[in-house]
DNA sequence: CGCCATAAATGAACGTTCGTCAAGTTTGAC
DNA sequence: GTCAAACTTGACGAACGTTCATTTATGGCG
């Protein structure tokens, strides 16, 4: 069962944590060409920089090894490097924490197929590339594969993060009239639960690997487009990632 | 993070428990029908049988209330009247305890489902009234809502428990021309997955209640009938449940 | 350079949990 | 009535995520 993430239970609602809030991804901005504004980020700033980086690093490991929940957070924050309590400066939760890692791990994969795709012509095939690749890296990769037992959070993540690409190209796809889709989020809502259950069923053994042809035909199924489009569409040559 | 079925943490894999094996649904047989083999199902039997009854009703009542996780194992032993320890003799795990509530609560309304729709003369319209109640259903019921947290195995359950009428009625609808569906088990694994991903959306907030007729829509797409006949068939009137 | 208010890091301690186990009780065949 | 087998019990162990009083580091200011 979910232990933390029920609102019934932790009593105290605190309002505190998370008040750190470095800005999670800027690379550029040296101290340098920074003359006259925010001074320049002090150590203070860099330190926390390190910190949150190195704990989801070691988070992803940890998770990764052991899995999210056997995963605990004394040996996250050892492999870290920070005190046991530190953790919870940068994450209000355990859960939070293992959201951050799921979510760099899905940005990654993203910019990887998006490396990809944008030398598609078919807008219905970028769709069709993303969410095959999405799927046969949940079943292969070790990483995806520990995680996939909190369905649902993985598919929100999957939502949020992927989604930005997913449903433009849903969008785009139906402008084009390759799809039939008036509402791109809910399908993309749909694909994203049915992708990860599948992929979760797959790594449990309950569907073979095999089936992950005829999956992807059933999620484009949801674009509109009927069967034999579908299979058509899911047949067609996929390019190999890079990286 | 779940907490107890990660086997890596359960350091020492007792074979034990759940030695009890009461059928766990078996009305009739009464004591005057046996007259020469079993003897008749003493008083131990009996004893188990309520014992199991009571503790599924008290798992389902105590969960409903407080959801899955803030429901304690004590709680749930103490309104049931039984030793706290004795759970485990019933019951390999909290966990399983949950899902033992699920099915019964899904068994039930599978029957409800099938009373209605065995007057229905279109193969394609049971289905769709089959799935169109669950989610209704799903994002109704105080006591489903309370468990939509953990879609995997709520997925899993629905597809075993509902899945005896769904994929049937796939099938029929198939052979009677109006579904294109060749892997009726695979197209039923990925709807529950969808389905309980879109309950728990709505149940959140992150998807409207109104999304549920597109929801269905797009569900019988999956049955490769195109967006325009999901959308007729989805339109079509609903009888109300009985009971 | 030295001081100090403030913010962050620390890790021991807390409270709660599930699951175990040795001891006690009930059962029903003989 | 006897007794072994089966079931029940509730105190207990171990482990976890989280908290909080304390310590430490920071950087503006005199």
């Amino acid at each position: 069962m979910l232990k933390y993430p029920n609102p019934m239970k932790s009593r105290t609602l605190r309002a505190k944590a998370a008040k750190v809030e470095v800005a999670p991804e800027t690379e550029y901005d040296s101290p340098m060409t920074n003359p006259d504004q925010t001074p320049a980020e002090g150590r203070v700033a860099r330190r926390q920089r390190r910190n949150r980086e190195a704990l989801v690093a070691a988070a992803r490991d940890v998770m990764t090894e052991k899995g999210v929940e056997a995963a605990t957070m004394l040996e996250i924050a050892e492999r870290a490097d920070v005190g046991a309590g530190t953790v919870y400066n940068y994450f209000k939760s355990k859960d939070e924490l293992a959201i951050a890692v799921l979510e760099t791990l899905m940005h990654d994969l993203g910019l990887r197929i998006e490396a990809v795709t944008d030398t598609f012509d078919d807008p219905a095939q970028v769709y069709a590339y993303g969410i095959r690749t999405v799927l046969d890296t949940a079943i292969t990769d070790v990483r995806w594969a520990q995680m996939l037992s909190r369905s649902e959070v993985i598919a929100d993540a999957l939502f949020r993060v992927m989604g930005h690409f997913a449903i433009r190209d849903l969008r785009l796809a139906s402008q084009a009239g390759r799809f039939e889709v008036s509402n791109a989020e809910l399908v993309w809502r749909l694909t994203t639960h049915a992708l990860i259950g599948a992929g979760h069923a797959i790594t449990t053994g309950r569907l073979p690997a095999s089936a992950a042809d005829q999956i992807i035909v059933r999620l484009l199924c949801m674009t509109g487009i009927g069967a034999n489009a579908a299979v058509e569409l899911s047949a067609r040559p996929r390019p190999a990632l890079r990286g």
